[in-house]
Formats: C-alpha cells, sequence, structure tokens
RNA sequence: GGGCGGUUCGUAUAGCGGCAAUUACAUCGCGCUGUAGACGCGACGGCCUUUCGGCCUCCGGGGGUUCGAGUCCCUCACCGCCCA
C-alpha cells in the first residue's frame, strides 16, 4: 500500500479524490483541515470533530513548543493522547508564526531568532528544533522549518527564501532520520513534508518543487501563499508549483482559504487545505451560508455561497433558519434571532454554535468536491462555484 | 428654614473662557486566508460635501459678563447629602 492513492482523476481538470494513509488512519481528498492551534479546536470536542466528518486536525508547533511544552505532550503520550484525538494530526512547522507574529524575527543560516509573545525570552527556532518538537508531538505529518516573504513579492527576496528553505529541508531530513528511523520516537508512522516556497514567480515556484523532489519528499505543501496576494496570484503560484510534482503524491495548500480558492485549488492539483477561517469568523459572528442563484440567461442552477454577519439588526426578529440546506446542530435546532441574541449577549454558545456551523458549512464542501469528482460534474462545480463577492 | 454638592450623547463619566465637547459600556456597521486569540477597525446631535470642509442645533430653564460661556456671575427648577 503506498502513502496517497488516488481513487479517481477529474478528467476535466487537474483534480482528484485520494486517501492518504497515515498511522492513525486514512484522510479522504479533497480534504479540509480544521485548525487545532493549541491543541484543541476553539469551543469543539475531539468527538464532535469526528462526527462532523473532520479527519485530521492540524495544530501547532509554535504555540505547543511554548505551553505547555513538547516535553510534556511527550510524557502525555504524544498529542493524540494528550488531546484524545485518535485521527490523524498535522502539525506545522512554527514557521509560519515567527513569521507573522514576531516582531523581533531574524532570519538566520542557523534558523530563525524570534521572541516568545507570551514571555518575551528569545529564542532559536532551528529546521532541527522544529522537527524534535514536532517528533514530541508525535503528529502523522511533520512539515519542515521553511523560510518565506510576505507580500508584495519580491523576486530577490524569494529566491533567496527558496534558497534557504532548502538548505533547511536538508538539515530537517537528516535530523527526522536520526530521529524516526534510527531512534525510537512516539510515532513511528510521521512523515516529513516537503514545502515549496517562490511566490507568484513560476520560474522559482518550479525550482523550488523540482529541490523538494530531489531531497526525498513523498508529500508536499505549497506555502508562502494566504499572505494578502489576490486570488490570481495564489492561483499562480499553485499552477506554477503542481506541476514539477509527482502527481502521485499528496499536496497540501497552506492557509487556504475561501470555499472559492478551495474549489479552484483541487482544480489545480491541491489535495488539502487548512484555513483559520472559518473557525476564527464564527467567533466574529460571521456565518457561511449556502445559495443556489439562477443565472437568467441559463437555466442552469448556479451553486455558490455567501455570508452574513448575524450580529446585524436586519436578524433581531428573523425567526428563519441560519441556512435551510446545513444539516449543522445549528441549523437543526435554532433561528438566526436566538444566535444573534446569543452574541448580543456574550454567551459563550454563540461562540460554539456559529464554529459548528462553519466547520460543518467547510467539511460539508469538502464532501461536495468529492462527489462531483467522482461522479464527473466537478468542472460543473468549478464553473458555478462562486465567491460570495468578487475577488480583488 | 439653612449649608454644601450635583444636573453634559441611551447609561455612566471627562471637561483650569476658544468645544460639536473626553472616556467606558450599550448601539450600528465593516474586516478577518499555515489562529496576535471569544479579536481588530470605524460611526455614534442633524443636514450637506468625493476629500479639505461647510451650515444648523447643542451641555436642566431664563438672564448677565465677555470678541467668545458647558466652563464665570445672578436667578429659577429638579436631584442628593448634612444641619435645624
Amino acid at each position: 500500500m503506498s502513502y496517497f492513492d488516488i481513487l479517481k482523476k477529474d478528467e476535466t481538470s487537474k483534480a482528484r479524490n485520494g486517501v492518504i494513509h497515515t498511522a492513525h488512519g486514512d484522510i479522504h481528498t479533497p480534504a479540509f483541515l480544521p485548525i487545532g492551534t493549541k491543541g484543541a479546536v476553539k469551543s469543539v470536542t475531539a468527538e464532535e470533530l469526528k462526527f462532523w466528518g473532520a479527519e485530521i486536525v492540524l495544530a501547532n508547533t509554535y504555540h505547543l513548543w511554548q505551553r505547555p511544552g513538547d516535553g510534556l505532550i511527550y510524557k502525555a503520550g504524544g498529542l493524540h493522547s494528550f488531546m484524545n484525538w485518535k485521527g490523524p494530526i498535522f502539525t506545522d512547522s512554527g514557521g509560519f508564526q515567527v513569521f507573522s507574529l514576531s516582531k523581533m524575527r531574524k532570519v538566520m543560516e542557523a534558523g530563525v531568532t524570534f521572541q516568545f509573545d507570551l514571555d518575551g525570552r528569545t529564542e532559536i527556532l532551528s529546521p532541527e528544533k522544529s522537527v524534535d518538537i514536532q517528533a514530541n508531538l508525535g503528529s502523522d505529518i511533520a512539515l519542515i522549518l521553511d523560510d518565506f516573504p510576505g507580500y508584495p513579492f519580491e523576486y530577490e527576496r524569494s529566491k533567496e527564501s527558496i534558497a534557504l528553505t532548502k538548505r533547511w529541508a536538508e538539515r530537517a531530513i537528516k535530523e527526522f532520520q536520526k530521529i524516526i528511523i534510527d531512534g525510537d520516537p512516539i510515532n513511528p508512522g510521521q512523515k516529513l513534508w516537503g514545502i515549496v516556497q517562490g511566490a507568484s514567480f513560476p520560474d522559482l515556484r518550479k525550482q523550488s518543487a523540482l529541490d523538494m523532489v530531489a531531497l526525498g519528499f513523498e508529500a508536499f505543501a505549497i506555502g508562502g501563499v494566504a499572505v494578502g496576494e489576490p486570488h490570481k496570484e495564489m492561483m499562480l503560484a499553485v499552477e506554477a508549483s503542481i506541476p514539477h510534482l509527482p502527481e502521485t503524491s499528496p499536496k497540501h495548500l497552506l492557509g487556504v482559504g475561501t470555499p472559492f480558492n478551495i474549489v479552484q485549488a483541487v482544480a489545480r492539483g491541491c489535495d488539502t487545505f487548512d484555513c483559520v477561517i472559518p473557525t476564527r469568523e464564527a467567533r466574529h459572528g460571521r456565518l457561511y451560508i449556502s445559495q443556489k442563484l439562477k443565472v437568467k440567461s441559463e437555466k442552469s442552477v448556479v451553486e455558490g455561497y455567501t455570508t452574513i454577519n448575524i450580529q446585524n439588526e436586519q436578524f433581531k426578529e428573523d425567526f428563519t433558519t441560519i441556512d435551510s440546506a446545513c444539516d449543522c446542530y445549528l441549523c437543526l435546532n435554532h433561528t438566526k434571532a436566538y444566535l444573534r441574541h446569543l452574541f448580543a449577549t456574550g454567551e459563550p454558545l454563540a461562540i460554539r454554535l456559529a464554529t459548528m456551523h462553519n466547520l460543518k458549512f467547510y467539511l460539508n464542501l469538502m464532501g461536495k468536491i468529492r462527489k462531483a469528482i467522482q461522479y464527473d460534474y466537478f468542472d460543473e462545480m468549478v464553473k458555478s462555484y462562486y465567491e460570495h463577492k468578487t475577488e480583488k
């Protein structure tokens, strides 16, 4: 059995249905990974996630290293045991946090010097350290530490970042072999994935992809996207990376994205996605709602989605369901007016219900995509699945 | 009856003569893409203006001093505390 099996290839695009086999179970792709940064998807339980159809969650090296510490999680028997999530876990390398939340970040050959945001102490995150931490966490999918520039993209800076990412990858692999292959790891089935960088420059993306393939990775993440760039540039980055990676390898698009981004990226060959949008926006009162639109000139039904801010005054006396096409607990049991009331009064249940709904929306979306690929109408879905507003 | 304190945006407050006037909460709206977080930003007297801005109304009522008053003076009303 190979690591990744392709079950069905779409005839009209690069989309495919597949299964990633991990030490803690299978992941049916295209898949969405709910984000559980600190070992919890905010406000919901592991059991609920499983019930809604999530097959894998993402946790974060940076945050868990800082607190409670990877050593403690190792003692707990690994992150699966610690958070009681029995399915696969994907861990970010910490590279993104060092990029996004440290003011004191300094990228050097050895690694990244930065200050922890909680207590201000200075630390160095090196490629080896990131692998060590992730080994202690015992995740099923670990990422190499990568370097990447923010947006707007600059060619020279991006060129440096793919070169540094490659050198760091070599060191990460050595460390990974030392621990996972020659040592006594908590999760012997852990896999280390490479990361393709290169902003939206086709030649850099190609070079970075070839570097990662040459280093022998079996699976890849596409990084450096979802940092503020327009949709078109994001897709350009994907299109420039995918052709240079083995078709038979699973590909993750880091940090993406909106439902529209995801449908478009699946069509370009991406298999898995993670994003804070459904959970973060739920806490801020924004709910994703499926929408069937009819286009005047055609008879076909166009499927898309929209969002609402449930805290808006217009929902004060709206006693209808949030999304009549949704099968989540919120939509089956409560009205818009009630959820608005829960937000207005600061009831913790508001966040839980909204999070449930948005996650179910995303997980249902992935189910629709897999079904569309399986039954040969994915091309129709791509054409009809509109963003709820015009992409910038 | 006497003394003191108070009355400013829905509520609570700030405000040593140049003020459409502080802050908090509430209200309303927007944002969120490998989680700096259950958070951030904006509006919040009215009208007009694309912006700069302009006009009107405004700090319990009335009167006064002043170039100019939420701010100083007089007076009335109401509220609170204290003394009779």
